[in-house]
RNA sequence: GGAGAGGUGGCAGAGUGGUCGAAUGCGGCGGUCUUGAAAACCGUUGACCCGCAAGGGUCCGGGGGUUCGAAUCCCUCCCUCUCCGCCA
């Protein structure tokens, strides 16, 4: 969410900012809304204080013993026509919240110009693509040659767009997890979280998937409203909703591994081979809550921490600057990291790493107490893949590949695989 | 799943339908005293909206109702706690 005083005071600069995602923003009628929530308020508030202050005075009278009928009679009125002017104002309340919460995050004016993924900017890149010495099988023929990987077995359990993993290689998958899990709270400070896999609304609304975004949400049938996460994003994000933080707390660092659910409405036909793009996905997420001057530094190194789990897998990557028309509803900047897969030839998204400033914190009412101010002020929230498990398994696959079909353990993950040095081969 | 109790300011905890945005205590902040600190004493201390300001308005878990007027009465939802049952 947009502040309201800059919706107000500077609503051509919002216009022509949310033009550079390509965003239709009907200035005028905004406006046009805005100002008749101005007057009406004015008229409620007016209406509620001469009916306040004539009730008040029955009390006083009473209290003395005087008549107040006469007085019970001037006011009846009065609640009538607060009743009426009250109804007008929340219509348009609603209409302007409506407004307010379909609004993009503004672009921090380092985000790249562009329409589409193929403007996005590259940063840097890491390692080099391996040589082979053979023609590279993808993760699916060799997943599937392991009998490891059976899309079969998930179809006939659940549908399209899930996997089954047997043996070492979901073993594999794990040591991925517990890996990236050590890193970041030994490494990197974070605090391990573990948090509900079911939502509300609410908080689907403050981390920003609703209202506008619920067709790539699962929602659980049953008479409780609850939708399975799209990303720990939303539940840990969550946790400092309705809360004004010390400033001594700050900065909040959240590592969390949860699994991943999204519909992917709108993406038929995208992925569909292999488990590149799936119904459910296990993700380790990186959050950090910190104050407003700090956020880009803390951009920089949440990537950072992202970036070190592919150096320490040794898988070659490259980090982009998404362009205007790429970034995210929530994000004001956002980072992606795609690594390097053999099977593909080409670089796939791994991680994206977003700084929200504060609008995210606007929508969940998460703030701090600035000491300057000593007023509460609104925290910025950051948040990104530290990395996501799956795809980074399908990284390893296709990496550590052997002319034989089997797939070599990267040496950090020796430990979680109880030594064991290769996969099939 | 059954029975009961309760949700009030940063925390604890009062509050007869009118003078209650709300007693009191703790905590925080400022001051007096002190070489400094503690203690004691004095003062101060919620958030949000409109407004240049003066000022006005809203908020006692959420929503609805009764009333001229609701923290207080009624309905409903949510949450917390206790006991029983069940379960990992």
């Amino acid at each position: 969410m947009l502040d309201q005083k800059l919706l107000r005071t500077e609503l051509a600069a919002v216009q022509a900012n949310l033009g550079r995602r390509g965003f239709p923003f009907d200035a005028p009628a905004y406006r046009a809304l805005e100002e008749r929530r101005k007057a009406l308020q004015v008229r409620v508030e007016e209406a509620r204080n001469a009916r306040n202050v004539q009730s008040k005075s029955i009390g006083k009278a009473r209290a003395a013993g005087e008549d107040i009928q006469p007085l019970l009679d001037a006011v009846r009125s009065l609640g009538d026509e607060l009743q009426s002017a009250e109804d007008e104002f929340e219509g348009v309340q609603t209409g302007l919240r409506d407004v307010q919460l379909s609004l993009p995050n503004l672009l921090h004016e380092s985000v790249p110009a562009g329409t589409t993924e193929a403007d996005n900017v590259e940063i840097r890149t890491w390692g080099e693509p391996a040589e082979l010495g053979f023609e590279p099988q993808d993760h699916v023929a060799l997943g599937v040659g392991l009998g490891q990987l059976d899309f079969d077995a998930a179809a006939l359990i659940t549908g399209a767009r899930f996997t089954v993993m047997r043996g070492p290689l979901a073993r594999l998958h794990r040591a991925i997890i517990q890996f990236m899990l050590n890193l970041h709270t030994e490494q990197h400070g974070y605090t391990e979280i573990y948090a509900p896999y079911l939502v509300n609304a609410r908080s689907l609304e403050g981390t920003g998937q609703l209202p506008k975004f619920g067709a790539d949400l699962f929602a659980i049938a049953g008479d409780q409203d609850f939708y399975l996460i799209p990303t720990a994003e939303v539940p840990v994000t969550n946790l400092v909703r309705d809360s004004i933080i010390a400033a001594d707390q700050l900065p909040l660092k959240f590592v969390a591994h949860t699994p991943c659910f999204r519909s992917e409405a709108g993406s038929h036909g995208k992925d569909t081979r292999g488990m590149i793009r799936q119904h459910q996905f296990e993700k380790v997420e990186l959050v950090q809550i910190v104050r407003p001057e700090d956020s880009y530094a803390t951009l920089e190194e949440l990537t950072g921490h992202a970036e070190i789990v592919l150096q320490m897998l040794g898988l070659p990557y490259r980090v982009t600057a998404l362009c205007a028309g790429d970034t995210g509803f929530g994000a004001a900047k956002t980072y992606d990291i795609e690594v390097w897969l053999p099977g593909q030839g080409r670089y796939r998204e791994i991680s994206s790493c977003s700084n929200c400033e504060s609008f995210q914190a606007r929508r969940m009412s998460a703030r701090w107490r600035n000491p300057a101010t000593g007023k509460p002020e609104l925290v910025h929230t950051l948040n990104g893949s530290g990395v996501a498990a799956g795809r980074a398994l399908i990284a390893i696959m296709e990496n550590y590949q052997t002319a034989d079909g089997g797939i070599r353990v990267p040496d950090v993950l020796l430990p979680y695989m109880h030594g064991m040095e290769r996969i099939g081969g």
